[in-house]
DNA sequence: CATCAGGGCCCTG
DNA sequence: CAGGGCCCTGAT
């Protein structure tokens, strides 16, 4: 489907903010949802029943950001619609977000201080809403990239929705009633597996819930809740919180993880255990930010340079 | 060719 | 709370 240019505004974000850091995360496997390069993002965006794309243009500096974000749709869209829009955006990408308090505390550190410094002005961000990360974490689980991306791209194939605007093709996960629609034969069909059972059961139990309300949960009752969700367990529950609820949280650290982090944080052990204990002294509550920054480090090089370790530790087989 | 583990999670005992 | 089963794929 295609979608003309119906509204434009600028967005101003809180400095420091670095927008390729605030968009783009090169550690996340490739799915056709969205598209960056330097100074710009496209993207699908499914918000109150409406599938729009849209192009965000880096048109400032760390200290004095400006965005100018492009809408596209079918017909021009109201104002209040664009306001609400406006507000989830401000949330997604954490743009009035203030990260001062943490870049002062740790500047001079040894071990993140560099990095910080590079980084200063990235926000956290997460361009999909529950329903998109929930799906997206059980493509993830149980799988090496290859097969996820595999899964990932007949999924969207078959249910996703394809939207082209400004030249650029995207897709956007499926509606919540897409999946219910189809059988969980039909979905085996794609090669996907048990998760075939899990989508089904686990949009059944989404739609249950309200993603604006459990913004306001906080972490306990928050993870308790997404608990619920049939198939989200210990693992995808953290990435969940992270990504779509911008909670600080680390809780677990994957073994694969382990691995990256001890290499990072010039450690000896590898035990997941030793290496929470040791964030948790030295950074206690940002702990998750310290590991958040170390690890885009090493991604964005990843992506530069290939870094020879990290090829081997992640699982890209 | 067979077997097995993998960036989990559910279910059963 | 421990451990088996689940889908597929690639490594051995």
């Amino acid at each position: 489907m295609k979608l003309e240019l119906v509204h434009t505004a600028i967005i101003r974000p809180t400095a420091p903010y670095n927008f390729d850091y605030s968009v783009h995360n090169p550690s996340h496997y490739p799915i056709p949802l969205n598209y960056w390069e330097r100074g710009k993002l496209w993207f699908s965006f499914r918000f109150k029943d409406k599938l729009l794309g849209i192009k965000f243009t880096n048109q400032g500096t760390v200290s004095k950001p400006k965005i100018k974000a492009e809408f596209y749709y079918k017909s021009k869209p109201d104002k209040e619609y664009i306001n609400i829009l406006l507000k989830e955006l401000d949330y997604r990408f954490q743009f009035s977000k203030d990260y001062s308090g943490f870049y002062t505390k740790f500047e001079k550190d040894r071990l993140v201080g560099k990095v910080l410094q590079k980084f200063k002005g990235m926000h956290g961000f997460c361009i999909e809403g529950l329903y998109e990360y929930l799906m997206i974490a059980i493509l993830l689980q149980n799988a090496t990239i290859k097969r996820t991306v595999q899964m990932t791209n007949i999924m969207l194939e078959k249910h996703g929705d394809l939207i082209e605007f400004n030249g650029i093709k995207l897709y956007s996960i499926w509606k919540p009633d897409r999946i219910l629609k189809a059988s969980e034969s039909e979905l085996r069909g794609l090669k996907v597996g048990y998760r075939a059972k899990t989508f089904i059961r686990a949009t059944e139990d989404y739609l249950k819930l309200d993603e604006f309300t459990m913004r306001k949960l906080d972490n306990t009752e928050l993870r308790k809740e997404l608990l619920k969700i049939y198939g989200v367990g210990p693992a995808s529950v953290d990435y969940i919180m992270c990504g779509v609820f911008h909670r600080s949280i680390l809780t677990t650290i994957p073994p694969w993880e382990a691995k990256i982090y001890s290499r990072l944080l010039g450690l000896k052990t590898k035990d997941p255990k030793k290496i929470m204990a040791f964030l948790d002294k030295r950074y206690s509550k940002y702990r998750a930010a310290v590991i958040g920054h170390l690890f885009m480090d090493i991604s964005w090089k990843h992506k530069r340079e290939d870094v020879e370790w990290m090829e081997k530790l992640l699982p890209y087989a």
